[in-house]
RNA sequence: GGGCUCUUAGCUCAGCUGGCUAGAGCGCUUGUUUUACACACAAGAGGUCACAGGUUCGAGUCCUGUAGAGCCCACCA
């Protein structure tokens, strides 16, 4: 078949990875290679679009799949879809929204089964996304969030965790959003910046003898306070310690305490305590035994125990509270003030602190083990910094909160009894509301898990944890590669569950990618506008294109711009490996003789020296996940070395074998990056049908003759010399003159093909200009010489500073006597070589003046 | 307050265990239609590796400090 003069991707693709898809190639096969080699991709939202992130994820986590299974491992690249709980619910409220509904219109139930077939329909969207990434997963193995094994090992390991004491239920603090209507993990909050007040709010004493004066930023809450604190020490305040206050606006009457908390310098050194709103004052209230008075609501608005304040939103409670203190003339003082405030991380509502009744895990066992695990280094880390980061975060690890208040997600399996609060129970029977055990009815918990709750288990249970055939052959995962945003919620709770259920890391190496920003460095996001969607940029250069682009620019850890020069470089790429094969093709047809490799020569030695080398060099590379310079490596083997050199010199001196094979070799060392061309090429050439380039063994490179691989690198020095001369002095078919070099005669066409000399004779003639790289005379005329003698002069001047340098290193006896072997022996050659490049330049220079 | 990064060519970045006369892509300059490719070929220009000390025979690479940028955590009432 013909090859068309570009490569035109979407002409490929799609054929392509139906081929790989009904071939079966991406069932993980062990062919020849030691052990398995296994990652489950990180499931992105099962509704939604890929992003630039998830790009960057499939490219990274395929690449090291296609390259193991070309080292004849069984590989596994699993595929999943994540139901997201919370982040899917919040898009399905505003497709409520848009239809002026909204979810109190419907009850849980109504709205579970609602978002799942929400879901359904756009499932098969990131499946068509996936596959035009080329990811090669296995379809087979899908897994849903949400699919019984799943949801079958969420609640055993939260049996195991409530059996075990780790789980308990109790009325904590809770970050709740009053707008999304639940409560979330610490770790979900974010913290932003906010510019108010500190307002100083003067305490009366209720014996009259004076005030406390106390500050807050947040003066509506202080209907809920229950004490003042101020620090045993202080030498101001002390001393109020004991008495009470009338707190204003209320009828009640509060103690004045000491706790060592209170920072004596800050603010008025008095703090008001409202247990039921602040984390602090929570912990303050459990020393010292106070009672807990809720002022705000779950839905955001003053409660009955804020008396008049009643029924207000916080914001209005707020004005108002602080319009009556003035009134009362109890408010000192306000003043400017700047410090960090929870909010949605979804919508952006000041988070409030809530008493809720929640179900905790206890992490500091599961921490604990975690610990040892990752300071014996149990699992490497690519960077090993993010070893060292989730160390520190680890040591002060709090307890997990997992009760979501939302409807999408899956039930946690508690029951309580509907006659006695305290008596919870343990029971799978979640579909149903209330259940009978021993003759008493139990009503179900109506909140559901805490996504990351299910998906810490996610390495294990997709591979049928405890006894699944999988589990056995692919547990512990390979890698883990995600984003590094997400390693405390999501990597850190991978491993503790893993280790707590299975006994074993779940994985051994974790690799962990930046973010990738907009070009100018800002943050990718839709109010912005900058989101640069994978998908189009397939479609404009191609799924390869896309692929190795985005992995020019990536190193572990580091965030970067998006660089879309990258994406257009890869896209020339691919158009060169077409244009490679699209020569060969018309030099020894559809058929390239596989397995009759024989050099003849110095070319054919040196290319299979340099593609050895490259695919030696690629291996090391990739298996240590440097994908940046492993494509480089390959980039330049492919274009510099194959291209620019082994073709141009091909067309001198033809060797059929060699060609289809070098052609074999370059499309399976690109493979891994470029799939789609690679295998559309490979599918072109010959009858590859039953054997696919996807499966084809990673290329050990035949046996050469060094000697004469080195003296192709001879005649290559003395090409570029001759090209530059020829370009300097504008020469047009200049002779070359040499004297006894056997070398250069048998080359002689294969000089005269890449350099356009003219004529090239043995002759004792020295006229011209002499060659560095060779005992040669290029025949100039003399009139140009001229023109010659300034380059000359600076190129002596460079050798000299060259050769100061090496006198000065070899100069050094410390140098000579403690640096290796090899490298003062380098050193010495390198200068015995510039000297005598040296001493020619000189000579010439003497000769044309 | 604590932790972690980053600062190398015009731009975006590599440079892993110290041996470098510092690399890549894109861009730039000059020339070329040459048995596949102008998404090309050939020849170039361009960097005191943020700064200051230190360790070392030798530092872009290790250590300390300074300046600037970023990310994350924390109970900033």
């Amino acid at each position: 078949m013909k090859l068309g003069k570009t490569y035109n991707p979407s002409d490929h693709e799609l054929d392509i990875y139906k081929l790989w898809e009904e071939t079966g190639a991406f069932t993980p096969k062990n062919r020849g290679g030691q052990g398995s080699f296994t990652i489950t991709v990180p499931p992105p939202n099962a509704n939604g679009n890929l992003h630039l992130g998830h790009g960057l994820t499939i490219a990274i986590e395929d690449v090291a799949t296609r390259y193991q299974r070309m080292q004849g491992k069984a590989a596994l690249l699993l595929p999943g879809a994540d139901h997201a709980g919370f982040e899917t619910q919040v898009v399905y409220e505003k497709v409520l929204a848009s239809n002026e509904k909204s979810r109190f219109d419907f009850s849980r139930e109504e709205l579970y089964s609602q978002i799942w077939d929400f879901v359904a329909e756009n499932k098969d969207n990131y499946q068509t996304q996936f596959r035009k990434l080329g990811a090669s997963v296995d379809w087979s193995r899908y897994v849903y969030t949400l699919d019984k094994k799943i949801v079958d090992r969420a609640y055993e390991t939260f049996q195991k965790m409530w059996n075990e004491g780790l789980i308990y239920r109790g009325e904590r603090l809770v970050n709740f959003c009053t707008h999304h209507g639940t409560g979330f993990a610490d770790i979900e909050v974010e913290y932003r910046n906010v510019k108010g007040y500190l307002w100083h709010i003067d305490y009366p004493l209720t014996d009259g003898s004076g005030k406390v004066t106390v500050a807050t930023t947040r003066p509506e809450t202080m209907l809920g306070d229950v004490a003042v604190a101020v620090h045993p020490d202080d030498k101001k305040l002390a001393k109020f310690v004991g008495k009470t206050i009338k707190l204003p606006l209320t009828n009640r009457e509060i103690p004045i305490i000491a706790d060592e908390m209170v920072q004596t310098e800050f603010g008025t050194g008095a703090v008001k305590i409202t247990p039921a709103h602040d984390q602090n004052d929570y912990e303050v209230a459990e020393r010292h035994d106070l009672p807990m008075i809720t002022v705000i609501s779950h839905e955001g608005k003053m409660t009955h125990e804020a008396g008049d304040f009643a029924g207000l939103e916080v914001k209005q409670a707020r004005k108002q509270v602080v319009k009556a203190l003035e009134a009362e003339k109890l408010l000192a003082k306000t003043e400017d003030y700047e410090h960090s405030v929870g909010h949605c991380y979804k919508c952006g509502t000041v988070i409030e602190p809530l008493l809720r009744e929640q179900w905790f895990i206890n992490m500091k066992p599961l921490a604990k083990e975690a610990l040892k695990a990752l300071e014996a280094e149990k699992i490497k880390f690519y960077p090993d910094n993010k070893r060292t980061q989730l160390i520190e975060y680890l040591k002060n690890l709090r307890d997990w909160n997992i009760s979501r208040q939302i409807a999408w997600g899956i039930p946690i399996p508690a029951f309580q009894n509907i006659d006695d609060e305290q008596d919870w129970i343990f029971d799978t029977r979640v579909k149903q509301e209330t259940i009978e055990v021993n003759g008493k009815t139990y009503r179900r918990d109506p909140d559901v898990f805490d996504t990351w709750f299910s998906s810490s288990s996610w390495p294990y249970a997709t591979l049928d944890y405890p006894d699944g055939k999988d589990f056995n052959e692919h547990y512990p995962l390979s890698l883990m590669e995600t984003g590094a945003d997400i390693l405390y919620p999501w990597v850190s709770r991978m491993i503790m569950f893993g280790l707590y259920v299975t006994g074993e890391v779940p994985f051994k190496q974790v690799y962990l990618h930046g973010l990738i920003q907009d070009e100018h460095g800002a943050k990718m996001s839709k109010s912005k506008g900058n989101v640069v969607n994978p998908m189009e940029k397939i479609d404009q250069y191609g799924s390869d294109a896309f692929r190795m682009g985005i992995i020019a620019d990536e190193s572990a850890g580091n965030n970067r711009p998006y660089d879309e020069s990258k994406l257009i470089g890869a896209r020339n790429f691919c158009n060169k490996l077409w244009n490679i094969a699209r020569f060969i093709e018309n030099k020894v047809g559809d058929t390239p003789k596989r397995g009759s490799v024989v050099p003849k020569t110095i070319s054919d030695h040196w290319v299979l020296a340099r593609l050895k080398s490259a695919s030696e060099r690629v291996g090391e590379l990739l298996e240590n996940y440097q994908l940046a310079e492993a494509y480089e490596v390959i980039y330049h083997a492919v274009w510099d070395d194959v291209a620019d050199w082994y073709i141009e010199a091909s067309k001198s001196s033809e060797n059929d074998g060699m060609l289809g094979y070098v052609l074999e070799v370059i499309l399976k060392l690109a493979h891994p990056f470029a799939p789609f061309v690679t295998e559309a090429i490979w599918q072109n050439l010959g009858d590859n049908k039953e054997n696919l380039l996807i499966t084809a063994p990673w290329p050990i490179v035949t046996d050469y003759d060094n000697q004469k691989a080195k003296e192709f690198e001879q005649i290559k020095a003395l090409i570029t010399e001759l090209r530059q001369l020829s370009k300097n002095l504008k020469l047009s078919k200049p002779t070359l003159n040499h004297t006894v070099s056997s070398l250069i005669s048998e080359n002689d066409a294969l000089i005269k093909q890449l350099t356009g000399a003219g004529e090239i004779v043995q002759s004792s003639s020295t006229k011209g200009v002499r060659l560095l790289s060779a005992q040669a005379w290029l025949d100039v005329e003399d009139s140009k010489l001229k023109e010659y003698q300034k380059e000359i002069t600076e190129k002596i001047k460079a050798k000299k500073a060259a050769i100061d340098n090496f006198n000065k290193r070899l100069a050094n006896r410390s140098y000579t006597e403690n640096a290796p072997k090899h490298i003062v022996e380098e050193t010495m050659h390198a200068r015995s070589k510039t000297e005598s490049n040296l001493d020619l330049l000189e000579t010439e220079l003497k000769r044309f003046s």
